[in-house]
DNA sequence: GTAACCCCTGTACCATACTAAAGAGTCAAG
DNA sequence: CTTGACTCTTTAGTATGGTACAGGGGTTAC
C-alpha cells in the first residue's frame, strides 16, 4: 500500500489495468461463479499462482485465469479434492505428461468413487434392514432399530 | 490391602472401585475398540455425560457406558454423524419418544445416504464418459479429459 | 522403592475447504 | 468532493472428528 500510493503520485491516471484484457478478482469471481475470498485462498494454498498487480497493488487476472479456475470448479464438482486438482493442473503444464497420467488420475478417481458406493450402499442395506424390524409402534424401549444398536461388547 | 475385621474408611476406596462394577477410561476403551481420548472427546462435546469419579479423579465408568459407546461406535459404522447420534441417544432417553421417531431418524438417513450415492454415481458416470474418449495416448495437451475440464465460461 | 504403567487437565494441532471481520487504500459516478 | 462499491492484508473462526503433547499425579508389581 505504501508503494501503491508512491506509484499512484508518479503514474497518477494511467489506464494500463483496463486496456489490458485482466480482470479484477471480483470480476473473475462473478464470471466462475465463485466467492473473491475463495480465489484468494486458493492462491494462498498454491493451487492458484499469484497474478500480476497493478499500481494499487490489484491482481490482474488474465483470461486464462477464468479458464483455470472454471477447471478447478468444474474438478471439484467431479469429486477431485484441491490437492487432485493441484496434481491435475501440474500435469496440465507438464510437456512430458501424456494423456494416459491424466487418464490414471481418472480412473483412480473412478475406483474411489466406487468404494464410496459401496460402502455407503452397504450402509443403506443395514439401516434398511433394521427400519424392516421397525413396525413403528411402541415405546423407544423397545425399538428393534435401537436396541440393535445397543449391543455390548462381550466378554473376552 | 485391608487388614483384619476392621473396616478402615480411608483404605476402602480402592475396595469401592474395584467391587463396583466400574471401569477405568483405558479398559471401556479397550473394550470398545476406541481410544480413551476419543472418549474424552465425547465427553467434551457432550455426546457422552461426565461419570463418576473416584478419589483420585479417575473416571468411573459402568457397564451401560460400554453398552453407550458401543451404539455410538455402530451408528458411526452406518454413516451416522456425532450430531445424529446425540439424537438418537436424546430418543432413548425420552420417555414420550416412540419407535416411529426412531424409525424417521433412519428414514432420513436412508434418503440422505441414497442422494449420496445418486451424486456419486452421477460424478462417475461423468468421469467414465471423459476416460473413454481418451485413448491413453498422445500429449496431454491433447487430452480430452482436460480439455473437456478446460472449457471457460462464455461472455454474458 | 522404583520402574512401568495408567490417568488427569489443558492446549494445541491435523486435514478439508472455506468464510468473516478488521482496518485501510482505491476507484468511478454523481 | 463525496459516497459507495471494490480491493488489499492479516488474522481468526467455522464444521467435523478426532490426535498429540506437556506436565503433573496415581497405581501396581517386583
Amino acid at each position: 500500500m505504501v508503494q501503491g500510493l508512491q506509484y499512484n503520485k508518479k503514474k497518477a491516471k494511467l489506464k494500463i489495468r483496463t486496456e489490458m484484457n485482466t480482470f479484477t478478482i471480483g470480476k473473475v469471481a462473478k464470471k466462475v461463479g465463485i466467492g473473491v475470498e475463495t480465489i484468494r485462498f486458493y492462491e494462498r494454498t498454491g493451487l492458484l499462482k499469484e497474478p500480476q498487480r497493478n499500481d494499487s497493488g490489484y491482481r490482474q487476472y488474465p483470461p486464462e485465469a477464468i479458464a483455470k479456475l472454471s477447471f478447478i470448479k468444474k474438478a471439484k464438482q467431479l469429486g477431485f479434492s484441491l490437492r487432485e486438482i493441484g496434481e491435475l493442473l501440474a500435469l496440465r503444464q507438464n510437456r512430458d505428461a501424456t494423456c494416459a497420467d491424466v487418464r490414471v488420475q481418472a480412473e483412480e478417481k473412478i475406483n474411489n468413487i466406487e468404494l464410496k458406493i459401496r460402502d455407503l450402499t452397504r450402509m443403506k442395506e443395514a439401516l434398511t434392514k433394521l427400519t424392516c424390524q421397525c413396525f413403528g409402534r411402541g415405546p423407544v424401549s423397545e425399538c428393534p432399530i435401537l436396541t440393535a444398536l445397543e449391543a455390548t461388547v462381550e466378554e473376552p
